[in-house]
RNA sequence: CGGAGCGUAGCGCAGUCUGGUAGCGCGUUUGGUUCGGGACCAAAAGGCCGAGGGUUCAAAUCCCUCCGCUCCGACCA
C-alpha cells in the first residue's frame, strides 16, 4: 500500500472534545471520525485494526469450539417481553416501530434471540453442549456517551452463549470461555486481568470481568497482591476481623452522649471541618428505601455505602436513597442531621457496617436539625440488631483482604470482556428444554460471554502509547511495517522501497510505503503518531552509507539497525 | 434527567460586551526556494457565522424559540 493513496488525514492538533489520550490519538491518527455524539465512522486505518481484533476473537472462539452465527440488530419486542426485559432494560435500549406499528429494539445484547434460537433448534442432549457466538454491532442509548469508542451508542461486540445439560457442563463451558478470553487479550497485546464481579440481577451467579488497567478506566478494582484476589469495587469484600475494621476510630470512654450545635453543617466534610475532627470520628447515617421500605444505614464517616452489598444484605430488589420527606418522617430531622440514636420512628430498622460494630465515642446526627450528638456508643445508644451488622461499604485503598489479611490496593480498569453464568433465567423464560436419554425434558443451563471489540481497540491504545503517539502491538497494528521513502524522486531509493513492499507483502506482512513528497520530519511524526511497530527508513543518504535503517516504534533511535537493502526484509521479519 | 458552557472554513480558535463589507493558525490548491524529526516565500480556493422568528436603515453581534455538541453530576446487563 502506498501512503499517497491512503484515505487518511492526520491531525496536528488535538480534537477539542477528547479527554483521554487514547481518544485523542484515535482521532489525531486518523483511525476514526466522529459522526455524532457517541457515533463514529471507522476510517481505513481504524477499520484494519478493528478487523484484526475481530479476527483474533473469531480464531480463539472457533478454537474453543464455539460456532459463529449472526443475528439481526433489529429485534422484535416480543422476545424481550418474554423475559420481561422490554420494561426492565428501561431507557438504555433503543426502541422503535415499523410502519405496521410493530415494536422493535436495536439490540443492546442478544440473550433473548440466542435463547430463542437454541430453543427451536436444540431438542436432544446429544446436541449439547453448544456454544454459539456472533460479532455484531450493538446499541445502547447511553445517557452520556464519552471517551470516544469507550462509551458510545453503537459498538462492536462479540457475544457468545453456551447451553449445557447440567451445572458441571455449564461450569466447563464457563472456564473454557474464560481461558479463551485470556488468549484473546494476550494476542491483542493487552494485559487484561480477570476480576470477580457482581452478578447484578442474576443473584450470586459466578461472573468475571476482564479489565485493562488504566487510570482512565471507569471501574474501580480492588487487588490483593498477597493472594491475587481481584474484584470489582461493586463486589469487593474486605476482611472484617480485628485488623479488618477499617480506619474508623473506635473511640473510648463511656461518657453519655450529648447534643452539640452544628448549625448548617450537613455533610460529613462540613461537620468535620466545623468540629476540627477527622471524618473517621463520625458516623455517616443514610436513609435508604429498600423496595420502598425505609432503612437507616450507618457507616464510618470516611466510607461510602456499597449499594450492591446493601441490596444483597437486605434481600431487596431495589435500593435507593429515600426522598427527603421520608427522611424527615422517620428520623425527625432533615438529611444531614440524621443519626442512629432515637429516630422519630422507633421501629426504623437500622443496619450498620461491620467496621462500626461496637464503635463508641463517635459523633452522629441528632435527628434534630442543626444538632449532632457526641460520645455516641452504638451498642449502648442505638437500636441495632446484632445480625444487622455486615460489610456494607465500598472497599478503600489499604483495606484488608478478606482472603489473606494483607492490605489491598485500588486501581482503575477498562472492562473489555465479561464471562457470566446465567443459569436458567433465560432458558426457563423461553422454556428452552432438551430431552435426556430417558426422554425427560430439562431446561438448558446457559452462560453468556461478551467482548467489547471496538472498546478493546481503544483499550490497546490507552495501554500502549507515548508522547509521540500510538505504539501498536504487531498483532493488531493497521500495518506492521512502514517503509519511509525519504526521497521518492530518487530512483534508487524508490526501487529499494518498492522492492521491500513487494517482498514483505508476498511474505504476508502488512506494509505501507510512505511515498509522499513530504519533508522527512513530517513523515517521521506521522509514523510515530500512528505507531507502526517497525519502521524502515530508505533514503538516498542512507543508501550511500550502506543501507536502510530499521527500528521498532517502541525503541529509541540508538537501537536503529543499519542493514543492506538485500537483508532488510529478513531483519524486519526477525523484529516482528 | 439536574447544573454549567459552547455552536463562526476540513481541524483548532478570535470577533459578540459596544450592531456597520467575516478574520487568524493548521490543513488544502498552484508556483518557487528548501529537504534526515511537524520549513519558508508568494498567490489562491474554501463560510446560510447551528436553525427559525423578531428588533433595526443595517444583525455573527441585541431579543425570543428550537436544535445540536461538550463538561460536571445522577445513571450504567
Amino acid at each position: 500500500m502506498k501512503w499517497s493513496k491512503l484515505f487518511i488525514q492526520t491531525l496536528r492538533e488535538n480534537p477539542q472534545d477528547a479527554e483521554i489520550d487514547s481518544h485523542r490519538l484515535l482521532v489525531r491518527a486518523g483511525l476514526v471520525r466522529k459522526v455524532a455524539g457517541g457515533l463514529y465512522a471507522y476510517l481505513p486505518l481504524g477499520m484494519r485494526v478493528l478487523e484484526k481484533i475481530r479476527r483474533i476473537v473469531r480464531e480463539e472462539m472457533d478454537a474453543a469450539g464455539a460456532q459463529e452465527i449472526v443475528t439481526p440488530v433489529l429485534q422484535p419486542a416480543e422476545l424481550w417481553r418474554t423475559t420481561g426485559r422490554w420494561d426492565t432494560m428501561g431507557p438504555n435500549m433503543f426502541k422503535l416501530r415499523d410502519r405496521a406499528e410493530h415494536e422493535f429494539a436495536l439490540g443492546p445484547t442478544a440473550e433473548e434471540v440466542f435463547t430463542d434460537i437454541a430453543k427451536s433448534l436444540v431438542s436432544s442432549y446429544r446436541q449439547l453442549p453448544l456454544t454459539i457466538y456472533q460479532i455484531q454491532w450493538k446499541f445502547r442509548d447511553e445517557t452520556r456517551p464519552r471517551f470516544g469508542l469507550m462509551r458510545s451508542k453503537e459498538f462492536l461486540m462479540k457475544d457468545a452463549y453456551s447451553f449445557d445439560t447440567d451445572a458441571d457442563g455449564a461450569d466447563r463451558s464457563y472456564w473454557n470461555m474464560y481461558h479463551a478470553y485470556e488468549r484473546v487479550f494476550a494476542r491483542c497485546g493487552l494485559k487484561a486481568v480477570p476480576v470477580q464481579a457482581d452478578g447484578g440481577d442474576m443473584g450470586d451467579s459466578m461472573t468475571h470481568e476482564f479489565h485493562v488497567l488504566a487510570d482512565a478506566g471507569e471501574d474501580g478494582i480492588a487487588f490483593c497482591e498477597g493472594c491475587g484476589y481481584a474484584a470489582n469495587l461493586e463486589k469487593a469484600e474486605r476482611g472484617t476481623g480485628e485488623q479488618g475494621t477499617g480506619n474508623g476510630e473506635r473511640g473510648t470512654g463511656n461518657a453519655p452522649f450529648e447534643e452539640v450545635p452544628t448549625p448548617g453543617a450537613k455533610t460529613i466534610d462540613q461537620v468535620a471541618a466545623f468540629m476540627d475532627l477527622p471524618a473517621s470520628a463520625f458516623v455517616k447515617s443514610l436513609v435508604y428505601a429498600a423496595d420502598g421500605k425505609p432503612v437507616m444505614v450507618c457507616v464510618d464517616g470516611d466510607r461510602d455505602v456499597n449499594e450492591v452489598k446493601l441490596r444483597r444484605f437486605l434481600g431487596a430488589k431495589k435500593v435507593e436513597l429515600a426522598d427527603f420527606e421520608t427522611v424527615l418522617r422517620v428520623t425527625g430531622a432533615n438529611a444531614g442531621f440524621v443519626g442512629p440514636v432515637k429516630p422519630a420512628d422507633a421501629s426504623l430498622r437500622i443496619v450498620c457496617d461491620i467496621a462500626l460494630k461496637g464503635a463508641a465515642g463517635r459523633i452522629a446526627g441528632a435527628n434534630k436539625d442543626g444538632f449532632h450528638l457526641k460520645n455516641v456508643d452504638l451498642s449502648r445508644d442505638a437500636k441495632i440488631a446484632g445480625a444487622d451488622c455486615a460489610d456494607l461499604t465500598v472497599v478503600k485503598d489499604g483495606d484488608i483482604c478478606a482472603k489473606c489479611g494483607r492490605p489491598m490496593t485500588i486501581k482503575r480498569g477498562i472492562e473489555v470482556g465479561q464471562v457470566f453464568k446465567l443459569g436458567t433465567k433465560y432458558t426457563a423464560a423461553f422454556n428452552a428444554v432438551y430431552k435426556n436419554d430417558k426422554l425427560e425434558e430439562h431446561v438448558m443451563i446457559m452462560g453468556c460471554y461478551g467482548i467489547g471489540v471496538s472498546r478493546t481497540l481503544q483499550a490497546v491504545i490507552e495501554q500502549s502509547h507515548d508522547k509521540d503517539g500510538i505504539v501498536w502491538p504487531a498483532s493488531v497494528a493497521p500495518y506492521q511495517v512502514v517503509v519511509e521513502n525519504l526521497d521518492p524522486d530518487n530512483a534508487e531509493a524508490t526501487k529499494v522501497a518498492d522492492a521491500m513492499e513487494a517482498e514483505l507483502e508476498s511474505a504476508g506482512i502488512d506494509v505501507i510505503v510512505d511515498d509522499r513528497a513530504e519533508r522527512p520530519g513530517v513523515k517521521f511524526k506521522d509514523a510515530d503518531l500512528i505507531g507502526f511497530p517497525v519502521r524502515v527508513v530508505v533514503g538516498a543518504k542512507g543508501l550511500a552509507n550502506g543501507g536502510v535503517e530499521i527500528k521498532r516504534r517502541s525503541e529509541d533511535k540508538s537501537k536503529t539497525r543499519i542493514v543492506p537493502p538485500g537483508g532488510a526484509v529478513a531483519t524486519v521479519k526477525e523484529m516482528l
